[in-house]
Formats: structure tokens, sequence, C-alpha cells
DNA sequence: AATAATAGTTAACATTGTAAACTATTAACA
DNA sequence: TGTTAATAGTTTACAATGTTAACTATTATT
């Protein structure tokens, strides 16, 4: 894009188009899983430690729950995921991943591992830590803007 | 997110989080405007001194042009723009703003530069700079990997 | 015990991505 | 020059995700 245009553009914009083509080469690295995406879904069931709900997941992926469902079906199609009732709070249900995930969860680490590398080839680990920071702060200063209380409560005008 | 998932997470996954939450803000920011999206192809045209088609606003903007032709036919609709078909080459349908889009654009110019305002504070000039020049690094190392050739040329399988 | 809140599901609809087939026009070239 | 290929744009169909609302089941509140 040219430089006069970057000025003037959304922010979002930029991170838009980066996001559309990651994913798209992403999911083209690692199709030879049987899954095409949902990737960031499995990261972080395998790293969650404490109870896997899903809307512990929506929360921290920022999807919305009935999105999340539908995600989730995908998975437990793929047999990637179980959904089991807790029986301690029989609404929820804890999201665990399958032998099958577990072996390959290894190849996904590494796809995703490869494409950051790949991304971030010629930027050096300090203006990487910036950039980082800078998506965090940006992250912090925009999450509660008016759009966003659609997720949490208030319900949006049509 | 936490910084132990931070690490193994995609690149992409962050952007992706970030342009949601961007665009929902910016939607509601201009919403009183008669228009609730597609301020980046609004920008894009206000900007474009050369002959804008629609062919060279998808390869600006990162969007195939079947999706472009529905978004320019909302904005035809809202009364943003106009095609006409270009004389030189009738293949080409020229996009022009309307008097209409004209006399709003000033205050779309001034709603994204308040969102971004916004999404930067806190960082100051030398960071935000880095910041710009790592995604257009991204940009630069991830654009041509395999994925992306399917807007390009060659076919994706099923 | 009645009511409210929470977790998840389902249904309906809108937006965008993707693929294929299509029209109209222009370019290439034998 | 006439045929073929390429380009710009449109239409149709379908898949994925966002959004809202209504719904079930369960738990918390009072």
């Amino acid at each position: 894009m040219p430089e006069q245009l970057n000025q003037c553009m959304p922010l979002g914009k930029y991170m838009g188009v980066l996001t559309k083509i990651y994913f798209g080469a992403l999911s083209k690295k690692l199709e030879h899983l049987g899954v095409d995406r949902h990737f960031s879904t499995l990261i972080a069931i395998d790293k969650t430690n404490e109870k896997c709900t899903q809307q512990y997941l929506s929360d921290l992926l920022n999807f919305d729950k009935v999105s999340m469902v539908r995600m989730l079906d995908y998975l437990v199609d793929k047999k990637m995921i179980v959904r089991t009732v807790n029986q301690d709070d029989r609404r929820e249900h804890i999201i665990e991943l399958t032998p099958k995930a577990k072996r390959v969860m290894p190849e996904i680490h590494k796809g995703i591992a490869e494409m950051n590398a790949i991304a971030f080839k010629g930027v050096n680990k300090q203006d990487r830590e910036v950039f980082y920071s800078c998506m965090n702060l940006i992250l912090k200063n925009i999450e509660f803007l008016p759009a966003n209380e659609v997720d949490i409560k208030l319900k949006k005008k049509k």
C-alpha cells in the first residue's frame, strides 16, 4: 500500500490484511493434518491447565459463544476434541484434546512457530518486543470502547 | 491473553482479534453517517488519483473481486459512489465518490484518525514507527507464500 | 419455593470468502 | 484479418463466521 495511503487508513485494515494472508498460508501449511482451521483454539485447549469450558475459550479467544459452538462441533467432527459434562457444574462442558489431537499438536506448534519465524524474518529481537508490547497496548486501549459492550451485556440496536 | 499462551499462538490470531475490536468500535463511532462499513474502500477511492477501477481496488485492499462487487453495490446503494464505464477501455468501471460522499469524507477521516489515536495512546512516536515498519515487513515476508497464489492465478484444490 | 443468572444449543439471517460459469471487451498473434 | 487468449466485471452457489433471539438445563440468590 502506498505510503500516502498508509497515513489515513484505519489501523484495523492493515491488521485485517495481515490476518487474512497469515491464516491463508498457515491453513495451506497444515492442511495435511486433516484440519484446516481453528489452530488457535486447539493451542488454547492444549495450554489450558484449569478447567477448559466453552465460555472460557470464547472469552480467551474473542469469539462469540455461538461461533464457538460451531467451531467445536467442527473439531469434534474431526476427532480432535471431546466434550464432557462437568460433574461439579453440569451446565459446563469441559473441552479436552483427543489422543489423536495430542499426537499432532507438536506439528501444529511447529507449523505456527515456522510461520511466525517467516513473518518476523528481518525483524530484530528488540523490535519484535516493541511490536508485541505495542499490540498488547493497542488491545488494552480499544477493547472496552462502546462497540464491544455488545458482546458483554448491552444489546446493540438494529 | 496470558503471556505463556502469547508465545505459541499464531501471530495472525492477535491481529484478527485487534481487527475485530477495532472495526467494531469504528463502525459504532461512524454509524451516524448512514454507512457502517467499507470505510477503507471509501478512503482508497478518495485518495486515488489515477483511474480507480474495481480490479485496482481489489488489489490495493486485498479483497477478491466478487466481494468487491458486493461492497461497491452496497456503497452505490448508500449513494456514496458511482460506477461509470471507462470509454478508453470499456471493460473497466471507474469508481468515483458522489458529492454526498465527498461531504462526509472529512468526518470519516476524522473518525479514523481518532480511532488510531486512541489505539496508539501511550505508544511513543519511535515505537509507532517500529510498529508500522514491522507490519510492512511482515506483509512482505508472507504475502507470496503458497496460499496466496490462490488469488493470483493458481486454483486451490477442493 | 420462586426467580434470576449462567452455560450451552439451535435457528434465522447478514456479511464475506471461494469457486465456477458467464458476458463484454480488448490484446495477441499466426 | 480472424481466431484465440486474456482481462474486467457480474452472477450464482455454497461455506464460514458474526449477530440476535429464543430456547433447555442447571445452578445461585433470595
